[in-house]
DNA sequence: ATTACTGCAAAGGATTTGCATGTGA
DNA sequence: TCACATGCAAATCCTTTGCAGTAAT
């Protein structure tokens, strides 16, 4: 940071901080929230310009999903997510298995994949259990 | 259509036209830019509550990708894109190599994965060969 | 003492909304 | 005919920008 001649400021540092606390994904609204929680005087250009500036030196990534733009701290090795749509929860997982489908896509279409922050949708473990539950009576699934 | 009470106009016709043209994915914009060639009095209004009412309805998809949303006309089978960020062109892939990875996760993980329309990036065939001429000279690789 | 950074306020752009009018079924 | 859709204009929301004051090095 220094290097760049840039300086540390208390804002940069909450702002930093606000992103950490949402572990996995945060909006800007929350990162906002937070960090107005700590500093009322902090301005929203101000978050803007932080935000901005720490993609820029790699310190945060950003993805957008489903209309809204995700913040979450770099981390070195590429990582991916599962979003539930049906409870929001989101876990993260390991790059391997998606490793293992980029070499696929390679062989078959010579394009080199290097997405490092996948998001997959779908239904979480609970929430399969939890549906199932709801078509069916006394554990036998009715007839749909 | 008809079935949920709604009705068929021309600007409704136009729009959904202009999704068409911009085969795999275009932007609001271009979409606009079609449609409002078509029919200059089309107002953006339209444009926006047809473009939503659409993707409610599933006949259009829209999706994300680098801060702008993308609209294309909702296909019966799930298929994916890969998109190369050095030429900016994209090409489609079936879903079987992406089915396989799903179900990995789901044995890893439990969760199953439903996004029907995902976004790779990373670099294509020709661009490959792109880059590999730029650090080689007559063909021999240069020492980095 | 510099000069980058902040807060404020205003500008800019994209999207949404209220309402009177028009039009498809 | 009658309710749904449209166009227009205004409202709203999100993000950016210019500038004068503030603070980090």
């Amino acid at each position: 940071m220094h290097a760049a001649g840039l300086r540390i400021t208390s804002q940069r540092v909450e702002i930093l901080d606000a992103v950490c606390e949402g572990q996995g994904h945060t909006t800007l609204g929350e990162i906002y929230a937070r960090a107005h929680a700590v500093d009322p005087a902090l301005d929203r250009s101000t978050l803007y310009r932080s935000l901005k500036l720490f993609v820029v030196l790699g310190l945060v990534v950003s993805a957008e999903v489903s209309g809204e733009t995700y913040y979450e701290i770099a981390k070195p090795r590429p990582h991916h997510h599962l979003v539930c749509h049906r409870c929001g929860k989101e876990q993260e997982i390991e790059h391997a298995v998606i490793q293992r489908m980029f070499d696929q896509v390679y062989q078959q279409y010579s394009f080199r994949s290097d997405s490092d922050h996948l998001v997959l949708f779908g239904i979480c473990a609970e929430c399969q259990r939890a549906q199932s539950a709801e078509t069916s009576v006394d554990g036998r699934q009715l007839p749909r």
